[in-house]
DNA sequence: TCAATCAGGGTTGTATGATAACACGACAAG
DNA sequence: CTTGTCGTGTTATCATACAACCCTGATTGA
């Protein structure tokens, strides 16, 4: 409860900096589980805010899980395993190894994921799988059309899994690993890179046609490994994170539906 | 916009029910990205509740990207990939599909976690394992403190990959799992279950201790297919997810061994 | 003594009105 | 056609008031 926000920042809402101010010391422990926050009152006094700014910040903060209040008493923190939102803040995601932490978390996702897509895909799924690469063609390398199709292909794989929570999980990831690259804001673009990473897209695809799971994975992990240098980082991270490594107990695994 | 709420209704917030309420509008495909909301003042006298409720009822769904809002214009429905939020409200938790997908998530997230944590492994986070074992033992099976160490044990193995977002997605999943278990409520405990259950995670300890990555997701991959089947759901699904998928070995496994 | 009741203050939940900041179209002046 | 101004509508914020509720302690009655 140090801060004292200065009306000059005026690029979010107030309620958004009290609201992650007082997240903050949550989650450096100044404020622990079971303790009691102070009035809305003097918070609002503290913030140099209304009490109406501070109210829109708790209900925030009670939406995520992270407190709870009861009228009458007050506001208390409440466990973390309460978490029902999963929030990664912007300045958790500014920090390093956050982005190498990401591709690695996405990895783990989508190499298990092509491979189970490539099982229970249906029709639909392929369908919509070569609508996203048909406008990857047409975009130019890094554009937002690109950006849009390629996340689209990836989002097709995940749903042909038939599990809607891959899907929501993986957008979310890489949504997250997106804005950790734009925060490093190291990436450069060419015309072999959109060659590149559209074969490394078709095959994945192929791989998933022929409901060749094992293929599909490894497919995946080239792809993943490949983006990783496109972004100035080690491919190996990508494959530690892969099933290849355990590629002796694997069998290839049936396809269903040709 | 068509719910009037009723005010006899004194459970959740009315900022809860506001937010919940144009949630579903937009879930349902009512209001569609790009959609203006109807104004502050509007929403307040069809919902019948104050604007200073509607406030705080947006300031939520704007925290989650599901809308945002500029001064002067209004508020507006976001793309559905600009969520900063990853959340699963009750509703869809309750589903009967539900329980088993967020199931086949956790088991991908967790055997590949747990060959990560036999590479990586320092001895700090061995004794974090014991730690929670004890915990576990000590326990009656199914208490509020067993469940307590047996999720401290997974937290426990994914910390040990040394990525953060690991351990916070596994427990987000893990809680998510949890809780749509208690809606579907079946579930039957004995204490053979808990000695089983004790067995398997020291087998998961054991193969991360000795730094054998392959051994490890073997063993999660175990345990996982025996949770599935204390829960009443057929233990392939968690296979399905894992990589080492192998009916043979599986066969070799039944029935304790080691 | 002891238990029940009640009054009071403190806190959250909600309502209401007002003001500032901003966006946008209409409209007149050049 | 361009530009500047103004009016209107909307969000962002503030301030105040009241209702609902919790807690505590004094009072009361047995």
């Amino acid at each position: 409860m140090t801060l004292k926000l200065d009306k000059v920042n005026r690029g979010p809402h107030l309620s958004t900096l009290v609201a992650s101010s007082i997240s903050r010391e949550i989650a450096q422990g100044r404020l622990k589980p079971g303790d009691q926050l102070p009035t809305e009152q003097a918070l609002a006094t503290t913030f140099g805010v209304s009490r109406n700014v501070v109210r829109e910040a708790i209900a925030r903060l009670r939406s995520e899980g992270r407190i709870w209040s009861q009228q009458g008493r007050g506001a208390f923190v409440a466990d973390a395993t309460n978490a029902t939102v999963l929030t990664i803040d912007y300045e958790t995601l500014q920090r390093a190894d956050s982005f190498r932490n990401l591709f690695e978390l996405r990895g783990m996702l989508e190499v298990q994921i092509a491979a189970l897509a490539a099982t229970r895909r249906s029709d639909a799924d392929i369908v919509a799988m070569e609508q996203a690469l048909d406008g990857m063609r047409m975009a130019p390398y890094g554009s937002v059309a690109w950006l849009k199709n390629d996340l689209g292909f990836h989002r097709a794989v995940a749903d042909a899994t038939q599990n809607p929570y891959m899907g929501q999980f993986l957008v979310f990831v890489s949504e997250r690993v997106r804005e950790s690259i734009l925060a490093a804001g190291n990436q450069q673009k060419s015309d072999d890179m959109a060659r590149t990473t559209l074969g490394e897209h078709e095959r994945i695809l192929a791989a998933i046609k022929a409901g060749d799971a094992k293929g599909a994975s490894a497919a995946m992990t080239r792809h993943l490994a490949g983006a990783a240098s496109r972004v100035g980082l080690p491919g190996g991270d990508a494959e530690a994170a892969s099933p290849t490594r355990h590629s002796r107990l694997r069998k290839a695994v049936r396809g269903r539906a040709g």
